[in-house]
This record gives C-alpha cells, structure tokens and sequence, in this order.
DNA sequence: ACCTGAACACCGTTCAAGT
DNA sequence: ACCTGAACACCGTTCAAGT
C-alpha cells in the first residue's frame, strides 16, 4: 500500500478512498493481468491445441508477474471475469474434446492449478539457491511436456466418444 | 515470531538465539512437515501405484498443514532431508516405471509442483466465498482423478520399453 | 470526491545488557 | 548459552479534518 502510495505521490491513506482494502486491490490486479492471456479461436480445429496454447499463453503471462503468482493459489485462481472468460473457453475446448460434465469441471481444475502452480515453481524472482539455477527455457520445456502428459492423460481416460 | 514467542512464553527476541531469521525457522518446519509423509516398499509390485500412494499421502500432509502450504510453492518444495528422500524415492519408482534420464527429472517435477498445487489450491483455510465451498472429499477426488491422468500420461508418452 | 496528518496496533529484527 | 527491555524501521488501516 505505501509503496503503491509513493508510487502516486500520495499519502498512503489516500488509496482508502479508491479501495476498500489490500485484498480487495490485489483481487483487481490479478484479474486484470488475466486480461492479456490469448485465447484462441473456439473453433480452432484441434481443441487440444487449443488448450495447450491458451495453458501456454497463461503461463508465460503469470511469469510476467512473477510476485503476484503465490496469490492466485492462495485465492483459488481469482474470480474475475477475465478469469471467468478463461474458464469458458477451456471448458468450450475441453466439451469439444469429447470431455463433458463432472470430467470437465475436474480436467479444468486441475489445468488452472498446474499451470499456476507451475507459474509459482519458476517465479521465483532471486534464484539465491547453492545449486544451478535451473534456466526459464529449461522450465518452459518442462511446463510443455508436463501439460502434454496431463492432456494426453485427460483425453485418454476422460473423453467419452464423441456423439 | 511474535506469536511463537507467546507460546513459548518467552521474550521475542530470545528466539534469535536459536534461529537465524523467520525463513529459515520456516524451513526447518518445512521439512519437519514432510517427515509424516508415508513412502510405499521400493520394491512394491506396481510402482504406478507407489507414485500414487505417495502423492496422495503428500497432499494430505499437506492439507494437514494449510497454512504452510503456499510457502512450499514459493520455495520450490522445500530443500531439506526429508524432502530429498523424497524425490529419491519418486525417481526409483519412476525408474521402476520405465521413466529414465532427462524425462524422470521433468516427471518428477511436476509431480510435485501438481501436488502442492492442488494442496495450495485446496488448503484456503476460511472459505469466505459466495458461491459453494467445494468440500475437501470432492476436492480429493478431484486431486486422485487428476493425479490418475498425470500418471496415465506420463507413462504412456514418457517410458521407455523395459530393458 | 479526494486528499492530509496523526495515530493505532501490529510486524521482524538488532543491540546492549543481564544471568 | 540463553534470556530481557528498549528500540528501529517497517506494515495495513482508521479517524478526524481539510479542500
């Protein structure tokens, strides 16, 4: 808040006139970095490619903000209408992929939170470890092949035949 | 700190006598947290179901401990004793599975940072949503049916022929 | 409607001093 | 070796008062 505060050369208790509190700001700022996640086209051909790009693009944009990325799993992934706006195109992606109801509900759950949670594994802004830093490229192949797995996993035993 | 101090019923600054800061008390509880996570046989029959046990046996340690959690993610998981034996054991069963070399490493990884994502995404400890709560069983079955996938994929794409 | 100064109830941590 | 009192430099937030 002071920070932000001395950012707007304000006194920090003037934020309270525009925010009602901490929490309520950083709610604000989590969606709104959502808002730069590219979703593709809903009738792309391949829905799982679809999926693996919109995954990708959410990654790369939660790396961008490397501090704010412990919030989202602390607050479930942000309910904000650009969030809500990634839930439905996922799930419009997922339904065309053969995976529908209960599955899909669960195949979108466990997507936000390997994405994110693999977002916070590399965020990690210092690296002041002893042992090799582990490169973003290294972790980006890594975030690749893990979501291949869980896509190929997901359509392998979810997806019902297509009807 | 200070609430440590309370119970203690000492001063705050007498535990700087026995540690060297906040982070790395938390560390060391950290690791201490892992110590209760149950690890299968080595030589059990399925190493498939020796990945499963142990990460289900992970994410309710995890749960057992909400407030934690997120720390974990922001840490990378924790460098300590017993979360090495971890990983090694995973890596075993991984081996055991077929999964070898660069591609037991990125397994590995992101069994992980699934599991303590999940943790993270379900510890939320008050629940002061509008919308339903999400009970903790339907999140465990979320968490199993997901891991099953994660598995299934990486087992499929990432093992390689027993030699 | 939007800002300010002053204050409150907190933090983690340091330092000198005690036993 | 282990503790204490006092202090420092921080937090988020409230309240009354100004324009």
């Amino acid at each position: 808040m002071r920070a932000v505060a001395q950012r707007l050369t304000v006194a920090p208790n003037a934020l309270y006139s525009h925010v009602p509190s901490k929490t309520a700001l950083l709610d604000d700022v989590l969606d709104d970095v959502l808002a730069s996640v590219q979703t593709p086209a809903q009738d792309i051909d391949d829905p799982t490619v679809g999926l693996h790009q919109l995954m990708t693009s959410a990654y790369h944009v939660l790396l961008n903000h490397p501090g704010l990325v412990p919030l989202y799993l602390a607050r479930q992934g942000a309910r904000g209408l650009n969030a809500q706006r990634l839930g439905d195109t996922t799930t419009t992606l997922l339904a065309r992929a053969g995976v529908r109801g209960q599955a899909a509900g669960e195949a979108l759950r466990v997507l936000i939170v390997y994405t994110i949670g693999f977002a916070a594994f590399a965020a990690r802004p210092p690296t002041e470890t002893d042992d090799r830093p582990l490169a973003t490229d290294e972790l980006l192949d890594n975030f690749t092949n893990g979501l291949r797995w869980l896509l190929d996993g997901i359509l392998h035993t979810a997806a019902t035949p297509h009807r």
